[in-house]
DNA sequence: ACAAAAGTACGACGATTGTCGTTGACAAAC
DNA sequence: GTTTGTCAACGACAATCGTCGTACTTTTGT
């Protein structure tokens, strides 16, 4: 029952995403006005995006009140991992490393996160090697 | 500095970028034969997205022969570079940390390149203990 | 009650992208 | 030396995207 192909989201629909996901929903307005922080557009341009984004399911409509609320129908990460995944096969030929390494050395990267990625590493590195490190 | 803007490359013209980079440099009927491997497309079509990406100042074209010679105009880590920036932004809300879990957690990645990416994670660690960023 | 404001829907537009077909120049094969 | 094949160039096409104006309906304010 799982669904089709999740929709690849355009620049500008990616843009209202991380607001939706930011802000959990919002009527049109309410995601305009934040969009319009950043990015000059008039008020029906988003309402076309946003209805478009609702046709190619990347965000459900609640229409039970005049302003229709939206909210994104996927969460972060899954869109994250689906560009991810779209990314390193189509600039990296798939070969994961090769981004990691560059997104570490050309991006600054908290000490937590930085800690985190290490834990990660160190789990993955185990179970291949299974084995003290060198 | 000297950098213009680097033109973003679109979907087909990637496609061909990650030909050249692996192969070098080509005639149109060899990068066509190769993308067609993977794609059903007509000669024509590749010969005219090698012409914008001419125009585009992604590739170099040679024209001392009948057979004009095309290769990439800058090397794949300098794309990438960008791409991966781009996602970052656009995607992960600036946040390299995620990307990388992500990546890591989701793809495979081999042995060698885990250490290397230690290699690297051991130096930025080190480096924010010690002495703060100059 | 009526005018103003807010909201959705719809259509149009220019730009871009990927797709071919055709043309004309040139080279190769016969 | 014709004919056949190869090649670059150009124009046309449909599809998509972001943009906006306009129309119509529903609230809201006075």
């Amino acid at each position: 029952m799982s669904k089709y192909k999740l929709p690849r989201p355009t620049e500008a629909e990616l843009e209202i995403l991380q607001i939706l996901w930011e802000h959990g929903s919002g009527t049109v307005r309410e995601i305009h006005e934040i969009l319009a922080i950043t990015k000059k557009t008039g008020y029906t341009t988003t309402l076309k995006i946003l209805q478009k984004m609702t046709d190619k399911g990347l965000v459900k409509r609640n229409e039970s009140q005049r302003s229709h609320i939206y909210e994104a129908a996927f969460q972060a990460e899954q869109t994250q991992k689906q560009l991810l995944g779209d990314l390193l096969k189509r600039a990296f030929s798939g070969d994961p490393g090769k981004l990691v390494l560059q997104a570490l050395s050309e991006h600054k990267t908290s000490p937590e996160e930085l800690a985190e990625i290490r834990k990660v590493l160190d789990d993955l590195e185990s179970r291949t090697k299974k084995r003290g490190k060198k």
